[in-house]
DNA sequence: AAAGTATTTAGATATTTATCTAAATATTAA
DNA sequence: TTAATATTTAGATAAATATCTAAATACTTT
């Protein structure tokens, strides 16, 4: 729970998951849609994926990845219990 | 929402909520439920105000904190965009 | 095998953040 | 009005984080 907010604590970690929303993509096609160095993104996708945000799968020399909507469920419980929306009737 | 995903990013922070759901508070009965400083405390509570998680109204010399549940539909819907739930059918 | 491409790891640095103590402000009670 | 109580503000510090460049690793192509 900890990891996850901490990962979606980032703007840039955001939008990530906002490009994955539409397609997979590699490392460096992601790296290419911002102004930060690879390292840097590197770094941001081992966040994601430590948090269980997104999934990668090396393919040759490339390495996918995608997003991992079933950890979101968890936190949608997390705030759904200050909503009204879990009111019964 | 970047301060909204900021102040949830602490797990006092949530905790505080999660206090704040069951009935309001007052700073001082809310600082008494942690081992951290009564400063650190109000300092908590005012990242939560500023992301509108929570509202201080004035009782005298007391300052009562309560939950404000709307700000977290917001981050539902930014959720629900990767989630399945959203589909129709 | 050597060179090129994709990605990560290592190490450094500047910024942000959580925490503390001390002091300031505001209200209530004596 | 003075003392006590509740809370915040100010200023300092240690830890965490985002970023960078340089180097390492791993795969592919020639």
């Amino acid at each position: 729970m900890n990891k996850l907010f901490k990962a979606l604590n980032d703007p840039t970690r955001r939008e990530i998951l906002e490009m994955l929303k539409e397609k997979d993509l590699t490392a460096g096609e992601i790296a290419d849609r911002f102004h930060i160095s690879k390292p840097s993104i590197s770094h941001h996708l081992d966040l994601l994926r430590q948090a269980g945000l997104v999934v990668s799968v090396k393919e040759g020399q490339f390495i996918s990845y995608s997003l991992n909507t079933t950890v979101m469920d968890e936190m949608l419980q997390w705030i759904l219990q200050f909503t009204n929306n879990n009111k019964s009737s």
